[in-house]
DNA sequence: TAACCGACGTA
DNA sequence: CGTACGTCGGTTAC
């Protein structure tokens, strides 16, 4: 049986824009989406329970329809619709496009006429009809093949209307809703009824005279009160059943057959969820119609075999050649420790074995060994540097890396959040990883001992599986990458850097731990000191100086201060809100607080890195290779690239990195002002190239000419609002923004925008230039074409616009500027391997290296990181590169 | 207990 | 009303 679903959107998500609140649904970026999330969860409850085979979403167009040329008080007492309601409407149709639902609006029509169009034909072609809407005019279009869904208590329930249902609510059949409307009145509509008539009385009379009509011809014979106001304002009921009358031929351009459902485009989906941030509501998404369905193919056909110890070698030999293969490895890799226990090997012939690492004979363990370090056998895996790192723990260093599915991925779409093998598969293959016998994250259904052979053969081809998924991904990636113009990215950068990073990570820092420790105990003590303090300037109160909501209560209704910005939760209690503060009133309290703050935060940084503390008394930080949408790296666990620097008491804790046994000193090296080149070099702009060729301090140079003196008459109120001006340009800042961070008055900051604009044009024109291409192609480049795609650029929304927009100003800087370093880094490890030199590198902090340079080696390894970091990419100006050793961090870059 | 938020460290 | 990150403690929702 075919079965239409019609939804009127327009009163759906009006619905829901009210029944939810929006300050619990909007998007990181302020976006409110409660709209669309109502719709949307609706829409999937609605699908999931109708299952229709026909689908369609009417919208209003506009407010001018018919109705209001007739009765120019259609809808005239409702108030303008909430620019934060119409915003989310293109939204709407986004989530529509993605999963392939026709929507469609016509001028001059209201949704509910096109609904009632669709219905007509519908029935007429013998289908049933399913309408959901949140507009009581509907009821007139259910009959016994029609039914409709009345959303109540918001969007969270629906009334099931059919006949009876609707003869039950309002004392009349379906087609006398209209005229029992009619009468009575629709204020939301601001059609006034007959004054006195409730639905009560109307249904009496429709049930008397058979309908309207009938009411008419024996108007007169109504008595009372009531008969004569119904007389009186007949006219108007009238009126009112004209209005109420759903068009039924409202000329559509696409008829029952084009409203088959589809299936939706899966990347699209991810894509308008992802920006929406509608995490469960995708998950919910997904777990409703592709589990059981046949839009995501079940899995991977394998020929696959458990290998015996003694099978191994001879296996290996025969499938594992020069084609790339499929590799997973069954194991862990966290915090420095780990262990591979086995590995699933896929050959693109089709066989793909599992290979029990901890059963290995001596045969096996040489043949699989000279496999996995031969560089002419080519792998292909899932995310590498765990895998390798695990493989490690056996004594096995893997080469011949010919592709890694996650850093592929992320080249094509750099901002994605995580880059799962089973979503990559799902997403670029169409197949999902495990089917539904074999699911070895299932919870408890295979818990008895019985079952363990079971659990063990499940996990064995969830191995081989994987390791399928990821050669045919990295064929599909493959072609995407190259499609891009990012295959030199990958293969050249991204794919060499993971040796290097492993290298990096293995090794670690060492850490003088009495030093932390001393340190820990020292901002401990002033911690306590400004605790008592502040507890002392107000009164004794001992509230918790960490809960900005505490802090809320003291400072604004006990102190009474004034108010500062307001965040979600209620007023601003950051540095620089309390600074202010603190200017204003000078109460002892606040200073007393920031001192808390400072020392705190600093004991918290020392306590983190104390933990992270390994056996051979170094620090192990995870660098990762797929998070920053920009191309940078990050680090975590912990993070050493936000170690403190800019205070004192901060740089202390720099002192406690030192240089490890057996080695002379640290050594770091960064490239000073990188971004402002690479802006220098992609704007061509000759007055900032020639800044950096003029030998003048930068800074000076530029403020020497936006200010019309001599570099060295600049002084250091023109230097510091020049170098601000200078950094924030390559982030969006605006006049605002700028004026607010100097605090100097707007227009003195536009005045200063405006000078610097006008000495350097050619930087105006880049920035201008960069965003209008971006809006153009939908993506932005680095130097080294890496892409970030920015598909709000041409959102009607404002917010999200300009976010884009200075989105697309910083990444081709930032990203270039990570592009250099990591070539800097390779090409520098390269010449360290080829000088035979045992000094290596230990940090990447996005500009800068830190080195453990060996005895002896300080003068070359200097002059080989000059060089490799000073020509890892020819620009129109130089790479200056810094270079500092000492036997601490602070030391070194001191 | 997990998820979120404010706050804050770095480039 | 300046980009890119990771981490912490407190709070809130489940």
């Amino acid at each position: 049986m075919s079965r239409l679903l019609l939804l009127d959107g327009h009163s759906l998500a009006y619905r829901a824009f009210y029944a939810l609140p929006a300050e619990n649904f909007s998007t990181s970026t302020g976006q409110h989406t409660n709209a669309v999330y109502g719709f949307t969860s609706m829409l999937i409850n609605v699908l999931r329970d109708e299952d229709p085979t026909h689908v369609a979403v009417a919208f209003d167009v506009s407010r001018k329809t018919f109705r209001s040329e007739e009765y120019s008080d259609y809808k005239a007492g409702r108030s303008a619709t909430p620019s934060e309601f119409q915003g989310q409407i293109p939204l709407l149709h986004e989530v529509l496009d993605a999963l392939n639902i026709t929507h469609i609006g016509i001028e001059g029509y209201e949704a509910d006429d096109i609904i009632a169009t669709l219905t007509h034909q519908a029935v007429a072609d013998g289908l049933e009809v399913v309408i959901c809407t949140g507009d009581r005019d509907a009821f007139q279009l259910v009959s016994d093949r029609v039914t409709m869904l009345y959303p109540v208590r918001g969007v969270s329930e629906v009334w099931r209307m059919d006949p009876a249902a609707v003869e039950e609510k309002y004392l009349v059949p379906p087609n006398r809703y209209s005229d029992l409307a009619a009468l009575v009145g629709e204020s939301s509509d601001n059609l006034p009824g007959v004054p006195g008539v409730g639905p009560k009385t109307a249904a009496k009379w429709i049930t008397q005279y058979g309908d309207l009509t009938g009411i008419v011809a024996h108007v007169d014979q109504i008595k009372g009160k009531v008969g004569d106001n119904l007389r009186e304002h007949l006219d108007g009921v009238l009126r009112n059943r004209r209005l109420n009358q759903l068009v039924a031929d409202v000329p559509l351009e696409v008829g029952i057959p084009d409203l088959e459902r589809r299936t939706w485009q899966r990347e699209e989906v991810h894509r308008v969820f992802d920006s929406l941030e509608f995490r469960v509501l995708r998950d919910r998404l997904f777990a409703t119609f592709e589990s059981g369905t046949d839009e995501v193919e079940g899995g991977f056909d394998l020929d696959a075999s458990v290998l015996l110890p003694e099978d191994v070698p001879g296996w290996i030999e025969h499938h594992c050649g020069p084609d790339p293969v499929g590799v997973h490895v069954v194991g862990h890799w966290t915090r420095g420790e780990g262990d591979a226990s086995a590995l699933a090997i896929a050959t693109g012939t089709g066989p793909a074995a599992y290979i029990d690492l901890l059963d290995l004979d001596e045969a096996g363990e040489q043949a699989l060994g000279t496999w996995l370090e031969d560089t002419d056998r080519p792998k292909v895996i899932h995310d590498a540097k765990v895998p390798i790192h695990a493989l490690e723990a056996r004594g096995w260093r893997l080469r011949g890396l010919a592709s890694d599915t996650a850093l592929a991925a992320y080249l094509v779409r750099p901002d994605q959040r995580s880059y799962d093998l089973g979503d990559l598969s799902v997403r670029h293959l169409g197949r999902e990883l495990a089917s539904e016998q074999t699911d070895p994250g299932g919870q408890g259904v295979l818990s008895f001992d019985a079952d363990e052979d079971a659990a063990a053969d499940a996990a064995a081809e969830d191995a081989m599986v994987r390791a399928r998924a990821v050669l045919e991904l990295a064929s599909a990636l493959g072609d995407k990458v190259e499609e891009i113009g990012a295959g030199h990215l990958l293969t050249d950068i991204e794919l060499p850097l993971v040796d290097v990073l492993v290298e990096m990570e293995d090794v670690g820092i060492a850490v003088d731990r009495a030093g932390l420790e001393a340190l820990e105990s020292d901002f401990d003590a002033k911690m306590q000191t400004a605790q008592s303090d502040a507890y002392a300037a107000i009164d004794g109160e001992q509230i918790n100086l960490g809960s900005p909501k505490q802090l809320q209560v003291v400072l604004f209704d006990k102190l009474g201060m004034p108010k500062t910005k307001r965040t979600k939760t209620g007023y601003t209690t950051d540095a620089d809100a309390l600074q202010d503060l603190y200017a204003k009133t000078e109460h002892p309290f606040l200073e007393a607080l920031l001192r808390h703050r400072d020392t705190s935060r600093l004991r918290v940084t020392v306590e983190g890195l104390l933990k992270s503390i390994a056996p051979d008394e170094r620090i192990h930080t995870t660098y990762l290779q797929t998070i920053a949408a920009t191309g940078r790296l990050s680090s975590t666990d912990p993070n050493l690239q936000n170690v403190p620097i800019r205070t004192e008491e901060g740089r202390r804790i720099r002192e406690a990195f030192v240089v490890g046994d057996g080695f002379e000193t640290l050594m770091s090296a960064d490239y000073s002002q990188i971004e402002m080149r690479i802006m220098a070099h992609l704007s061509g702009d000759e007055g900032l190239i020639s800044a950096f060729t003029s030998g003048e301090d930068l800074h000076n140079f530029v403020a020497g000419r936006v200010f019309g003196v001599e570099p060295a008459e600049v002084s250091l109120e023109m230097r510091a609002k020049i170098k601000a001006m200078s950094y924030g340009l390559a982030y969006g800042l605006s006049a605002f923004g700028l004026s607010r961070q100097l605090t100097i008055s707007t227009e003195e900051a536009r005045g200063l925008m405006d000078e610097y604009f006008e000495r350097f044009g050619g930087v105006r024109d880049y920035l201008r230039d960069v965003v209008a291409q971006a809006r153009q192609t939908g993506f932005t480049e680095t130097m080294l074409g890496r892409r970030r795609y920015l598909p709000d650029l041409t959102s009607d929304n404002r917010q999200r616009r300009e976010m884009a927009e200075r989105m697309a100003l910083n990444a081709p800087i930032q990203g270039s500027a990570a592009d250099i370093i990591k070539v800097a880094m390779l090409n520098l490890t390269r010449a360290l391997c080829d000088a035979e030199a045992r000094s290596r590198l230990l940090l990447q902090v996005h500009d800068e290296l830190v080195l453990e340079v060996a005895p002896g080696e300080r003068a070359e390894v200097e002059e080989i990181v000059r060089r490799e970091m000073g020509s890892a990419i020819e620009l129109s100006v130089p790479l200056d590169v810094h270079v500092g050793v000492g036997e601490t961090w602070h030391a070194a870059a001191h």
